[in-house]
DNA sequence: ACTGGTCTGTGTCTTACCGCACATAAGGTG
DNA sequence: CACCTTATGTGCGGTAAGACACAGACCAGT
């Protein structure tokens, strides 16, 4: 992870980039810009947080660890949000972990100034609540999902997900990686993956991802995918993105 | 659902019992008391919402319906929290479902003097937020625990929390209503109840469980349960409580 | 006491996924 | 190129849980 100065507009970051004027203006000084890769770990589970992160090109999963090792993700974070929400939600910590998924760049902010707008209760306040109840939703959804839905379809959703966030149709990641996120065995991903390929969806070569077509797998995909997706469009208002 | 007129204290409800009495003294007046019988619906998915609730002897589920039909809970709240965060978090409507679980009683607020209060940003609000933070503590470690963990696992979880909710040993819920709740068949929940009825935990007669011994389902449920319980102790500070 | 409805138990068949073991392939490095 | 590591493919047996089909058991009302 490597850090550099001063940022230029817009940032790339939705919450940074829908404040007012005036409230960006008091936050800016305190912007880093860093820069992630693949792996990175950025919290551990319970452990103290001294930073907020605002991803830009950059992706980040949240993440569980059992006792017995094995690894489930809750949530994913792009540009439309901040990893980090525990510092300003109050608890501090919180029992999971983030780790970069897709590298690139993401501003940070140290907790104390970031409490401080957040305690002016204006449009900061109210974004990143809103975020988080879009996070909320992402949460509950991938409980549901879990549940309910089968691993191809899980890989879809999960693939659709990724590539909102990462802009780029080819997406570098093994299967054994993937299938650490979707809490499954790596031959189950081997498995779904080769079925999306056999119909054209995805093109997987050594850890390197295409996506051929995604109305397909947007036609492919349980419902999940579609509320999540609707629900932070409903809740972060894309109309009202870059207002300076 | 029934009305009726002034709360004497301690209300029984751990966020508003933990107030201040400044806060608390501004809120009173806008308190009415609600009682619930099992299966009402408290809010209809992306439905509007007029009121928070904070559950005393009655405990909510958090449920989610898919198109088919089927549903799986993704949190519990008893009176320990709030129903109707989307309220304070901006998002006015959340796309599932609260339905009453544990029949009993609960303090209702309407969400505009809710709001005045929330954003004058003391405790009302620190405690509110640190109990959502709670509650997607909760809610993360279902969707994990949902993939990884046995019918008879989460059945011993959700037994437990439950019971935790309800200060009493014997529930009143049909293995139909579990299964919705779990998100597993019917005849998996009378499988799962089986085991624990023939190892001597609970007992079992048509929609009436009793629980027999509870060391013993905490010894046979998964992890899931204890972090999220830890994790509630941690942020709404037990210690704390009933300070007016 | 009969009847109808609501719960719960049981059986069989099928399927999705796990665990393991190993084969193959594709790159990277000396 | 030879070799090693990493990534993926595949096959087989096991198991948890799904779908469906009924049987029994309890309860409530007339």
């Amino acid at each position: 992870m490597s850090v550099s100065p001063t940022p230029t507009e817009p940032l790339g970051n939705w919450l940074l980039d829908a404040l007012p004027s005036e409230e960006y203006g008091r936050l800016k000084p305190d912007l880093e810009s860093v820069s992630f890769a693949l792996g990175d770990v950025i919290y551990e589970s319970s452990a103290h947080m001294d930073y907020v992160y605002f991803p830009t090109s950059s992706h980040i999963s949240l993440l569980y660890t059992m006792l017995n090792g094995s690894t489930a993700e809750m949530g994913l974070v792009g540009n439309e949000g901040v990893v980090g929400i525990a510092l300003f939600m109050g608890g501090e910590t919180t029992p999971n972990r983030a780790m970069v998924q897709g590298s690139g760049e993401a501003f940070r902010m140290k907790s104390r100034p970031m409490l401080d707008e957040f305690k002016r209760g204006g449009e900061f306040q109210h974004l990143l609540l809103r975020y988080t109840q879009a996070l909320i939703t992402q949460i509950s959804q991938t409980a549901v999902c879990n549940r309910l839905h089968s691993v191809e379809q899980r890989l879809c959703r999960w693939l659709l997900m990724t590539h909102d966030r990462t802009h780029a149709d080819e997406l570098q990641m093994t299967q054994e990686f993937i299938s650490n996120m979707l809490g499954v065995r790596r031959e189950g991903v081997t498995h779904a993956a080769h079925n999306l390929q056999d119909q054209g969806l995805i093109s997987y070569v050594r850890g390197r991802i295409k996506i051929l077509d995604r109305k397909g797998l947007e036609a492919h995909v349980c419902e999940c995918y579609g509320v999540v997706k609707a629900e932070h469009g409903r809740l972060l208002g894309w109309a009202n993105r870059y207002k300076h």
